[in-house]
DNA sequence: GTATCAATGATTTTT
DNA sequence: TCATTGATAC
């Protein structure tokens, strides 16, 4: 078959093997999603299994769409297009959309995005009149998050006395009830969140179990890419599929695991072997994507890492450059180093620009890269951020068509009751909200069925009455009008366009072209009936569009450009030349994930993706300063640039320069690399290894941690404190969930541990005593081993 | 009920 | 720094 053609052998066996339960263990640039195509090829050009009978589990829309590509060029568009591929989100919200009455949704169900969720816990926590300090929607929203991507819904979550206690433990002990109130409410307006989708999929399959063999039966192959990523909701679900065929493949990566804050467990990709006896497993260790200096410095780095599957990945190619390290004094400084860099590696090496990439930790420090290229007319692409689809202007002409199709949505009504203006305030709002909730039912029902009841003035309910008839008049229209042609019709009708419209300054022109540009999109996927029979409606696209990201809208004409993004969004692509920014101690690794060793190796596996995007070069740079929330702070180089073997590291010539010994005795002294110079006025002092506590690599985390606190710095530019070392916190081993004595009270749990050094908390159960907060600064806690 | 201005507080990563 | 929230005046 010429499709196996350039196949090396592990690729090859990975794709001939066909049935029954394989793993793929894919090293970074070893042809991963290669053979994941050429699968998928082989088993309908050569197996002949039909494409609907395929299913294959993607975590980006662009992963999806590219592979359908690639099969398409093998085995004919047509064919491709019949496969069930696509996000975890995305198929089964279409599954979900197909049985949602055996759950008690409307088909049209809602899609909530963050915001709506967010805003649905806001509006909570203010009727209950809760602090939003204390609880933070969005810790709320993510504690949520997090029990639903483990499978624990309301009712198990307020039964679990552990979640509870630790809840009441850190004083947020309506967490619980929080939880049973938004799930009622979402489900109240005909919503879903992300994590639904994922959650009511494995209700449905639970409750229903003739549906679940329907999909059992239906699911041939099942194909799971980055499987290294999948949640336990996802794990769960595809493991029901598979049960039936088990003819089910998973692609993965453990050192690329980099989802865990949001519940991705990589124990499934390790404990793969064990849920299916009889796999076979594949390894592609050779890499093609990268130079031997890459891999060699991609294999040092991760080598740090306790948790992972023994590999050794390696490459024919040559070694290439070394990796080049930079020390920038301020964010502008990196930022103008990196564009001069670009610039110049542009003219002297013929690279197109979109040979280039700038990833970085947070999606904050974009801006000043952005300005750099700007300042030299350098085209660039920022990914992530502010998506199209989250624009004030989008957002709102979308909650029109959203409540067009369900009227139930509370946060569309909510958004777009009085945009444009028309008279309805926030009185009558609240008054109406209190109404709903004290009645269980939606706003929407309220208005049509009991506008009379509800006590207000002629003006109020001429207004209600007849936003009320303006929505109804598009429903009737839902049946009889394509996608585009209701769209527009409401985009009118609803006053948005005149609204917009009038605004003449810059931003309101732009506002008014954002919202033609939607249209054009709907108009586009009206039209596009390529797989489908019949005109798609209104309903279809929205389901589309609550799961698209802003990577989703690239212009293929207008792609050659310098990429942004961040290195969570850079995963799974590759540039010949990356650039890595702000390599420093809190930054990267990130103060918020640094807590814990499975923090940190996570934040390390984070650099290692990072660092194996590049085909030809990478470089590093760190600032010595950076603006952050509007202030200068001091910063130190990160940790990881320690932890890359310096044998793959250009040490610059800024070493001489800065007058630092190098090599007197004949390449034997010692080598100092420049992050770790002694003597610059803004370099503040690290402990030096002998000073602190000895940072052991096995466990990769210093036993007892310097502050990382971010320190201010005065005019004269020099930090306002010297970086302390007092106030050993931290014990060897004390994270979530072990085991530790105190001397008062005992053995204890420890449930939770938050703050920064050095005022880390630990919230510890004692069964002697209770639940306890104590201060790691005092409490001489000792982990027990067991 | 609406518009304007000052104060406030947030930045980890994404479907 | 910037965006969102709250108070004030219209």
């Amino acid at each position: 078959m010429d499709h196996l053609m350039g196949l090396n052998k592990a690729q090859k066996a990975a794709v001939e093997h066909t049935d029954g339960p394989n793993m793929v263990i894919a090293g970074a640039g070893s042809g991963k999603t290669r053979v994941l195509t050429v699968r998928i090829a082989h088993l309908m050009a050569v197996k002949g299994i039909d494409p609907f009978r395929i299913l294959a589990l993607t975590f980006t829309n662009k992963a999806a769409r590219e592979m359908k590509e690639r099969i398409a060029t093998i085995v004919g568009r047509g064919e491709a297009a019949n496969l069930w591929m696509g996000t975890f989100h995305s198929i089964f919200a279409r599954i979900l959309r197909a049985e949602a009455h055996l759950l008690g949704y409307p088909p049209d169900f809602t899609i909530y995005d963050t915001d709506d969720s967010r805003s649905v816990i806001k509006g909570i926590l203010k009727e209950w009149g809760l602090d939003d300090k204390l609880y933070k929607p969005n810790q709320v929203h993510a504690r949520i998050s997090i029990a639903k991507n483990n499978l624990i819904g309301p009712e198990e979550y307020m039964n679990d006395g552990e979640l509870m206690a630790g809840d009441s433990a850190s004083g947020r002990d309506k967490l619980g009830a929080l939880y049973m109130e938004y799930a009622t409410r979402c489900f109240r307006a005909g919503a879903m969140d992300f994590d639904d989708l994922l959650f009511n999929t494995n209700l449905l399959f639970r409750d229903h179990p003739e549906t679940m063999v329907k999909y059992q039966q239906r699911f041939q192959y099942i194909l799971v890419d980055e499987y290294q990523d999948t949640n336990l909701a996802q794990y769960n679900i595809v493991r029901t599929l598979a049960a039936r065929h088990e003819n089910i493949t998973v692609v993965g990566d453990d050192s690329q695991s980099i989802y865990a804050f949001r519940g991705a467990n990589i124990q499934n990709i390790l404990n793969f072997r064990k849920d299916y006896e009889d796999h076979v497993l594949f390894k592609l260790e050779q890499n093609y994507r990268s130079t031997g200096n890459l891999v060699g410095a991609a294999n040092s780095l991760i080598d740090k890492n306790r948790d992972r599957i023994e590999k050794t990945i390696w490459t024919q190619n040559g070694d290439g450059e070394p990796i080049r390290v930079h020390r920038a004094m301020s964010d502008n400084d990196e930022g103008a180093y990196v564009a001069h860099d670009i610039f110049s590696t542009k003219m002297q090496r013929q690279v197109p620009d979109k040979g280039f990439a700038i990833l970085y930790r947070t999606n904050a420090q974009s801006r000043a890269m952005e300005e750099a290229l700007r300042k030299l007319n350098i085209p660039y692409r920022i990914y992530g951020g502010t998506s199209f689809y989250q624009r004030k202007e989008i957002k709102d002409l979308l909650a029109y068509f959203r409540l067009t199709c369900n009227p139930k949505d509370e946060e569309a009504l909510k958004r777009i009751i009085n945009y444009p203006a028309r008279g309805i305030g926030q009185t009558t709002m609240e008054k109406l909200m209190v109404a709903a909730n004290e009645h269980g039912l939606p706003i929407w029902e309220l208005l049509h069925a009991h506008l009379n009841d509800l006590g207000f003035h002629a003006g109020t309910r001429k207004h209600l009455a007849d936003f009320v008839l303006m929505i109804d008049s598009f429903r009737t229209m839902l049946t009889t009008h394509s996608a585009y042609a209701l769209a527009e019709h409401i985009a009118r009708t609803s006053g948005m366009m005149r609204e917009l419209f009038a605004d003449r300054t810059p931003e309101g022109i732009s506002r008014y072209d954002n919202l033609q540009e939607l249209l054009n999109g709907i108009k586009e996927f009206s039209d596009d009936q390529e797989d489908q029979d019949t005109p798609r409606t209104l309903p279809d696209f929205l389901i589309d569009v609550a799961l698209l990201t802003d990577a989703d809208n690239e212009d293929p004409n207008d792609n050659d450009r310098v990429s942004l993004m961040t290195v969570h969004s850079a995963k799974g692509l590759e540039f010949p030349y990356v650039y890595i920014v702000g390599l420093e101690e809190d930054l990267f690794p990130n103060l918020m994930a640094v807590q814990t060793r499975a923090d940190l190796e996570e934040e390390r596996r984070l650099f290692y993706v990072a660092l194996t995007r590049a085909k030809e070069r990478a470089t590093l740079t760190y600032a010595l300063s950076r603006y952050r929330w509007g202030n200068l702070t001091a910063c130190e180089p990160s940790r990881f640039l320690d932890e890359i073997d310096p044998k793959f590291l250009e040490l610059p010539a800024a070493m001489e320069r800065m007058g630092l010994q190098s090599d007197p005795d004949g390449g034997h002294a010692e080598r100092r690399p420049p992050w770790r110079s002694r003597s610059g006025i803004f370099t503040p002092e690290r402990p030096e290894p002998t000073a602190a506590p000895a940072r052991d690599p096995r466990t990769a985390r210093p036993t007892s941690p310097p502050r990382r606190n971010l320190k201010r710095i005065n005019d004269h530019g020099t930090p306002l404190e010297a970086a302390s070392n007092a106030g050993s916190t931290m014990p060897e081993g004390l994270e979530e969930g072990v085991t530790v004595e105190h001397e008062r009270f005992g053995k204890g749990k420890v449930l939770k541990i938050e703050g920064r050094a050095p005022d880390l908390k630990a919230t510890v159960f004692f069964p002697s005593a209770g639940q306890k907060q104590l201060l790691l600064r005092f409490a001489r806690l000792r982990v027990l081993n067991d």
